[in-house]
RNA sequence: GCGGGUAUGGCGGAAUUGGCAGACGCGCCAGAUUUAGGUUCUGGUGGGAGACCGUGCAGGUUCGAGUCCUGUUACCCGCACCA
């Protein structure tokens, strides 16, 4: 009989074999064909690694384990994305700082990381905070800068009232501060910005050449928000000032029966004088003020707004007087800040009009026939034809839309404009713990960048990690590293006090691991050119149009500056799901419903918690944690391991599994490959089940079935290696060909349906002909046959059906 | 509000992409082993006496629909300073 099985001692056992060979260290033998398999590094927090970890690492630590038993040199790393708010905010509350925090948090990680056995190439481990590494990440914001992409501009921050300090978005709970529960205004300060949306166009395109998952190029798309429109002036009635206004629908010009500002917009300012009700509109536009454009535009269901008294507009096609509203659905950040609101074709501004009653025309009809605008919008493009519009009646959409340009064109009063979602991108952050922004204000030069060989800009030390009252960084307090002379003219300058967003660090670090300790450049162009672009990228959902979009941003930009090789960084992305608790709840310490890896890998091992989160389901859906699966998983593992009890010699080898043996090698290898691991796992469970049943495995078999097993579970599978003496490692093993010729059943068993429902089933032999098996099939169902068929249709392998008439009496 | 997604037994989920719905696992039932419980092993397990009925709901296309089309409901995720 075997020995139990003891997770304990063989994982430990086999991690440290694997730590002492250096096992999974990527060469830099150039000449080998290489595969760069990613996930994105996580954020060293205080809690310690999460179960939702461990299900994208493993998905990747199979393909990785599997592409090197197929001879590829394998780039599998990991790192830490460090900078941030909630160490920083640990650091304040507890007065540590946060490096000690983050180096904390950083050996608890990676020690919970070892203890599952990933495959990482923990020799190229990378931290964001780390000088060395954020050298780089300044470096690559100078070139932005020098480039041209880095600007400053005027923003709204989310201001504490109280706390006096700037506030990310999440700790604003409705309207107020998530710390001391004061409002929360919206307070304008001089930021950082990078032109992302200079790419917006290649961002889009870049995405024919890359194999994303659908749904990631669709988010990404959209995002982006790409609209071909057009922007028109419309005449404030007695005024020099033309309001302009962006539309995607100028074929519906003369259905705009009044126009909307958003509560911002700067023409209401310089008119004050002319407007007879100001109280009004400024209450209206404190209210607005507290609000988010999220907030804004999701309580759009009840529109509010308030029509500007004493200032009306011109419709420049048909020269009728519109008055003019201020609402807070118009956002400033999107458009021109101001639309023509056209409530007979447009489902917001219908809605707006109802309520405050203000006229609809009709200008668009259902393939030229009027409908009833009373009872909602119509808004569809592809039926509709213009009417009530002089020059362009009874011309469809798309042809109205351009004749309506070439006139306003010509006219000099509008224009085709290309607008987009995607803003660009808030660089500043009034905080510590981040890259401090290499650029110094000097009042003659004014924003001058650091020299290069100064870089890294190091963080310096402070008293106190709280932002300062006036909403600066912590770093504005340190008057002695503030003050600095000008690399220009060699004056008095100030540095810039702002840090960068936690984004900056991620946007390259696969760049960083290609060649991690390289002192002269980010990583040596002979190893960006070896490894670039990473092979198969897989992350989160969540980040499909921060991060993914980001990091993709500045790849091309370092692509333009020839930094790196290739236009895109990632060739292959995929996602995974969300783990949720085990009431179907996504997990929090509130809803205490958390499981922690250590208590699973402590009790039932870690090839169990690999197994199990693989297993669990599809690896794009969401899927809730059970105890009673990992049970399941554990009992499957060992049963692997008491297969050694029923090993028999070679002599006895029958061949009768051996269509079940091409079958599971082929099924596993396809699955890993297409993020089918639970259907991989449960083909193996059911090559187990065959084996059981049979009472008796060779070694060869065995050795086959441990290597399939090895990506998902490789402690258990290198000890049971060892103990039937194989010699070598698992690791270092073959992967196995399957012939495909052999995964054919000789006979197989078809379904014999009569008008689609099944009747019965057939065996049929693996060649025959159709006449043969529909013979064979009409005879098996014979006395079923009662009326005159008029059809049968045969699929090959799969089903018979035979169509029949009623028999007419 | 906008964008993305999901819905199949008691439960987690399969289904070669239009071809026998429920693979595999959990749970449950019966039997074996055990002093007993647990473990382990073997067999069974969508519903219904049955004809038949079954993939959120209502229609449609098709010889045939979980899969395609139209409409609809519920839930989940993201929304730019959390990462």
């Amino acid at each position: 009989m075997s020995e139990l099985y003891n997770h304990k001692v063989v994982e430990k056992k086999w991690q440290k074999v694997w730590d002492e060979n250096r096992a999974f260290a990527a060469t830099k033998d150039y000449t080998k064909p290489k595969y760069y398999a990613l996930v994105e590094f996580p954020y060293p927090s205080g809690q310690g690694l999460h179960v939702g970890h461990p299900r994208p690492y493993t998905a990747l630590d199979i393909v990785a384990r599997k592409r090197r038993m197929q001879g590829y040199n394998v780039l599998y790393p990991m790192g830490w994305d460090a900078f941030g708010l909630p160490t920083e905010n640990y650091a304040i509350k507890n007065k540590i700082h946060p490096k000690i925090v983050t180096e904390n948090n950083v050996t608890r990680f990676k020690e919970q990381l070892k203890s599952l056995g990933y495959s990482f190439d923990w020799d190229r481990e990378v931290n964001t905070t780390d000088p060395n590494y954020y050298k780089w990440t300044q470096w690559i914001f100078l070139k932005l800068f020098k480039a041209g992409l880095a600007y400053k501009k005027e923003m709204p921050i989310n201001w504490c009232t109280s706390c006096k300090v700037g506030l990310a978005n999440e700790e604003v709970v409705n309207g107020v501060c998530e710390r001391c529960g004061s409002p929360v205004v919206r307070k304008v300060k001089s930021e950082w910005m990078l032109k992302i949306t200079e790419y917006a166009d290649q961002l889009i395109e870049g995405l024919n050449d890359v194999d994303y998952i659908e749904r990631v190029k669709v988010s990404q798309k959209n995002w982006i928000g790409k609209s071909l429109g057009a922007e028109v002036d419309f005449a404030i009635t007695g005024k020099e000032d033309k309001l302009r206004i962006y539309t995607t629908r100028c074929d519906t010009l003369f259905g705009a029966t009044y126009m909307v500002l958003s509560p911002e917009h700067p023409l209401i300012d310089k008119y004050r004088e002319e407007i007879k009700n100001w109280d009004a509109i400024a209450a209206y536009r404190e209210e607005a003020a507290k609000k988010s454009d999220f907030e804004r535009s999701e309580l759009a269901k009840e529109k509010t707004g308030v029509p500007i008294d004493g200032l009306t507009a011109t419709n420049p096609v048909n020269g009728k007087e519109i008055p003019i509203w201020i609402s807070d659905y118009v956002l400033m950040s999107y458009g021109t800040g101001a639309i023509m609101a056209v409530p007979a074709h447009d489902e917001r501004d219908w809605e707006f009009a109802k309520k405050f009653d203000l006229p609809m025309v009709q200008v668009v009809a259902k393939n030229g026939e009027e409908v009833d605008i009373n009872e909602a919008a119509f808004t569809d493009v592809a039926t509709g034809v213009l009417i009530n519009s002089d020059f362009i009646n009874g011309l469809e959409v798309k042809d109205a839309q351009a004749k309506m340009i070439a006139f306003l064109e010509e006219k000099g009063i509008g224009c085709a404009k290309t607008n987009y979602k995607l803003r660009d991108w808030v660089f500043s952050r009034q905080r510590y713990w981040g890259e401090p922004i290499p650029i110094v204000h000097c009042d003659k030069c004014g924003f001058v960048p650091i020299d290069e060989r100064e870089l890294p800009l190091m963080l310096p030390e402070v008293e106190s990690y709280m932002p300062t009252d006036n909403g600066e960084s912590p770093l504005a307090a340190m008057t002695d590293w503030v003050n600095t002379t000008c690399p220009c003219c060699g004056g008095p300058a100030k540095r810039e006090t702002d840090t960068m967003p936690q984004w900056a660090g991620s946007s390259w670090y696969f760049l960083r691991y290609c060649d991690p300790d390289n002192n002269e450049a980010l990583a040596s162009p002979e190893a960006l050119n070896y490894w670039m672009p990473v092979d198969w990228y897989n992350g989160g959902m969540e980040h499909t149009t921060l991060h993914l979009l980001y990091s993709r941003f500045w790849h091309k930009f370092l692509f333009d500056e020839k930094v790196v090789p290739c236009p895109e960084p990632y060739q292959k992305r995929t996602s995974h799901g969300m783990i949720l608790g085990e009431n179907g709840e996504k997990m929090s310490k509130s809803r205490g419903n958390v499981v922690n890896p250590d208590d699973i890998v402590r009790e039932y091992g870690a090839d169990t918690l690999r197994t199990y989160e693989m297993f669990i389901g599809a690896f794009d859906l969401s899927a809730s944690w059970s105890e009673d699966g990992v049970k399941g998983c554990r009992r499957f593992l060992e049963r692997v391991w008491k297969l050694q009890d029923i090993m028999t010699p070679e002599e006895n080898y029958s061949a009768d599994l051996e269509t079940k043996m091409h079958q599971t090698i082929k099924k596993v290898s396809g699955d890993f490959e297409n993020l089918k691991y639970n259907t991989a796992i449960a083909a193996m469970m059911a090559l187990l089940n065959e084996f059981t049943r049979k009472n008796a495995i060779t070694k060869g078999e065995y050795r086959t079935l441990l290597i399939l097993l090895n990506p998902v579970a490789p402690h258990i599978t290198e000890e049971l290696w060892q103990i039937i003496g194989c010699g070598g490692y698992v690791y270092q093993q073959t992967w196995p060909e399957y012939d495909e010729a052999k995964t054919v059943e000789d006979t197989v068993e078809i379904a014999v349906q009569i008008n689609g429902k099944t009747r019965g089933t057939l065996a049929i032999g693996r060649n025959d002909d159709k006449d043969t098996v529909i013979a064979a099939a009409k005879e098996s169902v014979a006395e079923k046959l009662t009326g005159n068929i008029v059809k049968e249709i045969y699929v090959p392998g799969r089903i018979v059906n035979i169509v029949m008439k009623a028999q007419s009496r």
